[in-house]
DNA sequence: GACCTAGAGTTGACGCGACAACTCTCCCGG
DNA sequence: CCGGGAGAGTTGTCGCGTCAACTCTAGGTC
């Protein structure tokens, strides 16, 4: 809309050093986060998502479609990953209908007791290296922020509720 | 150190909310950001960091390792990215020493071009999607938490200056 | 009943990111 | 001279993430 003035001018330098600090910082905090996931548990941020929608799905098997809305994946995505934690054991496709196809999604055993584990070695690591970092006023300004944030750039892809996921 | 009695606890469920919805706002962000660069200047993040980075060394050659330490990325990946953007020539490694060895990268003409652009139409979205959107306070706090981040999670890395980076 | 379109899911291809293994040169000590 | 690191760079492999193309079935229309 209403394209203003300002438009050629890029950023001044202070403004990409706050931008490249704050990418870094992410970069970082995330990296070590996943890095955490894979020594502790063994797994990575992907499985943990999916595995921590499954579980909290307590024994109702998921659809592709449901856990692609979920986790705010491209199906394609949840497709790929189910395939390579189907190779590790972590979750089943069950077939039913007649003809067997549409696939239902449940953990295995070993599955549960992954999620299980990693949702507490994770969200230790979480309060260790996020929570017990702030203030309390900067939490509520990050936690005011990125609601914004998300109203903003989600909205507008999808009209309606703000469903869970697992990150 | 010391470890506290309260480990054995995972996060609250508003814990994990505050997490989620934070994550997702840099999800949302990045992507967004990343399919701006994807549509205006069909070029990936990734390129966009080493363009810049090199375009920033006005002229001078930079070795791998320099590219690495200054990005902040793994050897390997460096060289992987200059071997894709090679091919889109985007970049040139020039053979230096007799025997033929030593790279040292350039960029191409192109590679400047895109390099030139990008950082504008790039710096105007993270404006538009980001700066634009932060309150005064919000700015101040969020540098404030970036900054502190960095210093606990890439000073254990690295005990010496903070180059610059491109992202 | 034949078409055919919409939706669900899968597959393939490709770039990104991490890790380990390998090459090659330089340099150092014997 | 030769053997053995150390440092720089490359290669291979694999998982993640995205896009486009494909399959298959259900359901609707004629």
């Amino acid at each position: 809309m209403l394209g203003d003035m300002t438009e050629a001018r890029s950023l001044d330098p202070e403004e990409w050093e706050f931008w490249n600090t704050w990418m870094r910082a992410q970069r970082l905090l995330t990296r070590e986060l996943e890095r955490g996931l894979q020594r502790d548990c063994d797994i990575s941020k992907a499985e943990f998502s999916v595995l921590v929608t499954l579980w909290q799905a307590a024994g109702r098997e998921l659809r592709v479609g449901e856990l692609s809305e979920s986790l705010d994946w491209d199906k394609s995505r949840v497709s790929h990953q189910l395939t390579r934690m189907e190779k590790r054991g972590f979750v089943k496709r069950s077939q039913y209908g007649a003809d067997g196809r549409r696939a239902g999604i449940a953990l295995t055993d070993e599955g549960r007791r992954a999620a299980q584990n990693a949702a507490l070695v994770h969200g230790g690591n979480i309060r260790r290296h996020f929570l017990d970092s702030l203030t309390p006023e900067q939490a509520s300004v990050i936690r005011a922020w990125s609601e914004q944030a998300v109203g903003r750039l989600d909205e507008p892809r999808r009209g309606r509720n703000a469903g869970d996921d697992a990150n």
